[in-house]
RNA sequence: GGGGGAAUGUCCCGAGUGGCAAAGGGGGCGGACUGUAAAUCCGCUGGCGUACGCCUUCGUAGGUUCGAGUCCUACUUCCCCCA
């Protein structure tokens, strides 16, 4: 059972904070007292912003998204706000150096993208506790810069905007922090205020890096409307082993489809750690908490009976029931009866090209390699099998007679090669 | 304004006397062992070529040299001291 994240003595009242702290979700609260008895008065209406500097969500980014999910299933009110604002600036926080700045177009771009995966998560619509997207460019762009400055420049201090760990992390690596970048903090405090005006947004919930960020907003809408708001930051979440979640080798755990395939997102989930698999199931599914206790009390091999659960809830949040039944159905097929899947990723490759083609370059096509000298080095270590037999020559030809063949990398990675 | 230092393999940290594809970690990938796990041990970790090999890399741009990560000049960014 994980550590009780409330102070000595403090018990939440509400479903919200309680959900939240049963299944791990809360690093830090600027209130808790405060913030429960709002939960407890009518419905919460809170906020997470997201950047718009990629097309897609990974999984590091799903977490807060969670919450969001956890509040409506509360009652509570979710807002998404989409960062086209904010992007336009460049959050510094977590980041080591300035990154180039986005066009217009590529930031709508990577709105249209990724606004589909919040569809999954929440409920949209206009009734109360109905989900809303909205983007700050809305009312960021509208502002003059010396309007801006007076409005809100009066209330933050250098002194103590330097003393926030976005920044100090810069300077203390001897990182150039961009004037720019450095009025990050600004904006996203300004979002704050504009949500509590507009919707009674008291809550600012994300990563436990945006907990400065989130603070400066707590306390513009103090001064400047005196009414209470309230922070709750998430914990970073990391494997047993200390790994980031979401970093493999083919790079991040994207959400979106297109570019990882639901196969593969199931595939990460399945080989979640022994270790983790009860707190991952309590963040990342909506199964009950007593049968995830069932789940992660399972011993030795059976514990990867709870991974296929894990697996199988997680991708059908995201990539839904039926594709998520798929991917369970093909790797049970391909790793448990040793048969070929049709629902395997597929590398189609042309009879005439394969004809010449050699293992090499199979394998780089297969997305197994990413350069020849890779997959040179992959097979001189045995890495790269196809229909089970150990590929060893790099530079003999592919024997492939059939139409179909399994390829395989390592363990675990599998792919269907149709001729 | 003056003086002194720093920037390294585009994942990170970090050695580097003019001969360097560049020490060592971490991370990642692969092999063995397993349960598609962890831990452990071993191997790999710039691109192209079957290969003697070729090409591109040490903040940016020039220069000296047979040869430059290493020396010189200018520039960019950062740190420290003096004013």
């Amino acid at each position: 059972m994980s550590a009780n994240p409330f102070p000595p003595g403090f018990t939440p009242k509400s479903d919200f904070l309680r959900v939240l702290g049963e299944r791990g979700y809360i690093h830090q609260c600027s209130d808790f007292e405060g913030l429960d008895a709002a939960a407890c008065a009518g419905t919460l209406t809170a906020y997470i912003g997201f950047d718009a500097t990629a097309s897609s969500y990974h999984v590091g980014n799903l977490l807060v998204m969670m919450m969001l999910r956890r509040l409506q299933q509360a009652g509570g009110k979710p807002i998404v706000v989409m960062g086209g604002g904010t992007t336009k600036v460049g959050d510094p926080s977590g980041k080591d150096e300035t990154r180039r700045l986005l066009t217009d177009a590529d930031i709508a771009a990577n709105i249209e993208s990724l606004s589909h995966v919040f569809a999954k998560l929440l409920t949209f619509g206009e009734g109360p506790s109905d989900a809303r997207m909205i983007d700050n460019d809305a009312w960021l762009s509208r502002f003059g810069y010396v309007e801006f400055l007076r409005k809100f420049g009066p209330h933050f201090t250098i002194n103590r905007m330097l003393s926030f760990d976005s920044v100090k992390l810069r300077l203390d690596r001897e990182q150039p922090l961009s004037f720019l970048e450095f009025n990050y903090m600004l904006m996203q405090a300004v979002d704050f205020l504009e949500l509590n005006r507009r919707f009674g947004c008291s809550l600012q919930m994300g990563g436990s890096d945006q907990w400065g960020n989130i603070i400066n907003g707590v306390e513009l809408i103090r001064r400047i409307d005196q009414k209470s708001a309230f922070a709750l930051t998430a914990p970073l979440i990391a494997t047993a082993s200390g790994a980031k979640m979401g970093k493999t080798a083919a790079g991040a755990v994207w959400l979106n489809a297109d570019l990882l395939k639901p196969y593969d997102y199931w595939q990460f989930w399945r080989n979640t750690e022994d270790a983790d698999v009860g707190r991952f199931l309590k963040l990342y599914t909506d199964l009950p908490l007593d049968e995830i206790a069932r789940l992660e009390a399972l011993a030795g091999a059976e514990i990867n009976e709870a991974k296929k659960v894990l697996a199988t809830e997680a991708t059908a949040l995201i990539h839904g029931r039926e594709a998520a039944e798929t991917a369970a159905g093909a790797a049970r097929a391909a790793f448990e009866q040793g048969q070929l899947s049709s629902d395997l990723p597929t590398v189609e490759i042309a009879r005439e090209s394969l004809a010449g083609m050699s293992n090499t370059a199979l394998m780089v096509a297969a997305g197994f390699a990413v350069s020849n000298g890779d997959a040179r080095r992959q097979i001189a270590g045995g890495a790269f099998r196809i229909d089970g037999v150990k590929v060893t020559d790099a530079n003999a030809a592919v024997a492939v007679s059939g139409s179909q063949a399994e390829l395989r990398k390592g363990n675990s990675r599998k792919r269907l090669v149709i001729v």
